[in-house]
DNA sequence: ATTAAATTTGCAACAAGGTTGCAAATATTT
DNA sequence: AAATATTTGCAACCTTGTTGCAAATTTAAT
């Protein structure tokens, strides 16, 4: 709980209701969570604008990041801590069967050469299989 | 003219008027595409919906596919030949100032270690930079 | 502790992207 | 050419996300 007021803190965004519980539930998740699933979880207790307000302001600080999905949906999820972050290679993996984000933001990966002229600055990995709980 | 007839008989699709146009701008463009630039380009003959519903055969058949950007928007493009196609690596370019997405489906590149217990099929790398066109 | 100023909240309304049901219009099969 | 199967357009709807505005809450200043 500590943890979150001091995050909250560090990113000079006032302590808030919406924006404590919102950081309590990414936290408890484990896994990156779309802004339907996060107001779930949290128990209706939120107007959707409220929220969505919420996670503009955790993204333009960086405490949590997005993860764009195959197919459409967008999942958020709290940003690895600082030093690690930002390094320009995100790898994000989803499950097929549960439909689970989780990020793998650890290592990084060999990219692949570009056409002559194209000028990389950042690279985002979506692996797709079947997690840990699913695989049979 | 005839590759597109062609296409569209090999993957036993009917020969429409909404299907011939998708197709020919498609492959006209280079680059990939969402709905509403299809449709603009085409110049306001076919509903959204059709044009839609057209894109879900494609996308069914392979004859297309769907690239998920960070921050929401879908494009699509031509799916690769055949023999190209499938490898599970997909690797595209979104150039961060004209907007335009490239599929550099070519290479494929090397993938990072997953933790035990989960199990990848495919692989989506998303690259964000500046293309030819816009580098200065 | 109180007040004033700055932020955040809820609500209603809206926009973009995408889907569904159904009847009319086309294609394909025979 | 007739019968059947597909595709089309329309209206309606869903989801995700945004905006404007007034009311409520936080934070800063006294």
């Amino acid at each position: 709980m500590n943890e979150i007021f001091s995050l909250l803190e560090k990113n000079k965004l006032s302590r808030t209701p919406c924006r404590i519980e919102v950081l309590k539930t990414l936290k408890l998740a484990g896994s990156a969570l779309s802004e339907a699933e996060i107001r779930e979880k949290i128990g209706d207790h939120f107007d959707r604008t409220t929220v969505y307000r919420t996670l503009r302001s955790f993204l333009k600080e960086d405490v949590i990041h997005s993860i764009s999905l195959d197919g459409g949906g967008v999942r958020y999820a709290l940003s690895p801590h600082k030093e690690v972050a930002h390094s320009s290679h995100h790898v994000h993996f989803f499950c097929n069967d549960c439909n689970s984000v989780y990020c793998i933001s650890h290592q990084a990966f060999e990219t692949p050469e570009l056409p002559k002229g194209f000028m990389a600055e950042s690279f985002d990995l979506l692996i797709q299989g079947s997690c840990r709980k699913c695989k049979k």
